[in-house]
DNA sequence: TTAGCCAATATTGTTGACAATATGACCTCT
DNA sequence: AGAGGTCATATTGTCAACAATATTGGCTAA
């Protein structure tokens, strides 16, 4: 996983990266009741390490523990999904304004690259479903570090995202709107690169607005459940 | 600590809330390193549990571990906190937000009480930096959780909080300004009780701000070192 | 004298066994 | 027959010993 980044790789992280993915790839259901030797045979861990990830999860959100009884993950409910997206809207708007600050002219360029890139897929409408997600998180991602805001990147890398992204895999395909989610981006990264802050965050936070919006919609139509 | 909340408490759990008052209060001094016995003995506690919190600890980014060489508490740089004040800004705006919307107004009378206890332990000075730093605390920890949004109160009470009660106790008494803070703070809860989420929102981003930048003066005139 | 290397040591990471507790089935009593 | 309680079981929480690794001090060589 993530072997390259840190010289030594302990059991611990290693059972914290599989079981977070799990969870994120919807592998573990939310609401299921998983024992911890279960997690360690399928992940062939033993169990100091898989708790020490258990409570690294735990402190993030991804699962819910009661002593003796055992280990969950959790269920967001429509409702608590949506205010995910509020949270989104309000943190991602400040690391638009400070990216728009701070982030290199090289950053920049290698952002717009990266829209380039997400606009070919689209038209060429190779799984564009999955590269319209995954392009998506990468966006996002740029900008949550671009921000050069150590603890903001932090929280919406190592909380929000996943809890969102998890939801993005169950949702998959049918979030749709492609094409006017690329358009907002490139606004959005124009109002970066000529450095206007508070433009970027309003209209980040305008864009999350509408992501949340078309989410609640399809809710309210009965074409997501959740 | 906690005993009281969950009816079965592990030594973990036990592990995790006295490391993190310690560090919060600063018993464990920033960037002081430390070794995992000499934690156990000071907690008396034992290995598993004690790595398992340490586990959740650095999760939650009020210490950090290197493999094999040991863990240490978080030393954040000045324009860290500044940034933390940022992050606090708008996701407090948004809790006050909420908090109009959502709040009861039992919630709401019981949050007046509050700041009348507050005037009145301003006004008798009686251990006016204690009462006021708690007593700031206790105001922003009650719009948390009044904006009934489950993850933003998760994450400035677990997150954010403790990252600048930590520095509170460090400042200690020099934040001063407590008048004019409890002003600010009836001012917001005027909103909240009129159901003004926009105005309480922009009251409290202000509110948070005018803190921000007053911490920020103090240490451009080297009153304070971090 | 100083820079680089090597080994001893102390600390962390890991493992498996032991103790404590929640769950669920079975039985009894109403 | 249904409700309540009790006991067996399986799972989690805890512990102490073992293995692996980073640090530190000393040593050698330039």
């Amino acid at each position: 996983m993530s072997e390259l980044l840190s010289p030594t790789y302990t059991r611990a992280d290693e059972a914290f990266d599989c079981l977070q993915t799990a969870i994120v790839k919807g592998e573990l259901a939310p609401g299921e009741k998983i024992g911890e030797l279960e997690l360690c045979s399928r992940f062939d861990l033993t169990r100091g390490p898989l708790r020490e990830a258990l409570g690294r999860l735990e402190s993030r959100g991804l699962l819910v523990r009661r002593p003796h009884a055992g280990v969950k993950v959790v269920s967001v409910s429509a409702s608590e999904l949506m205010e995910l997206y509020r949270i989104r809207e309000v943190m991602e708007g400040l690391a638009a304004r400070q990216a728009a600050e701070r982030m290199t002219d090289q950053e920049i360029a290698d952002l717009q690259a990266t829209l380039d890139t997400h606009e070919r897929m689209i038209d060429e409408a190779q799984g564009q479903a999955y590269y319209q997600a995954e392009g998506d998180y990468d966006f996002h991602h740029r900008i949550a570090t671009g921000s050069r805001n150590t603890k903001l990147a932090q929280m919406l890398l190592g909380d929000l995202y996943y809890m969102v992204r998890m939801y993005r895999y169950r949702l998959s395909t049918s979030t749709g709107r492609p094409q006017r989610a690329l358009g907002e981006h490139r606004r959005i990264v124009e109002a970066i690169a000529q450095r206007d802050g508070e433009l970027a965050e309003f209209l980040m936070k305008r864009h999350i607005n509408a992501a949340r919006q078309n989410i609640e919609k399809k809710i309210e139509e009965g074409e997501l459940t959740i």
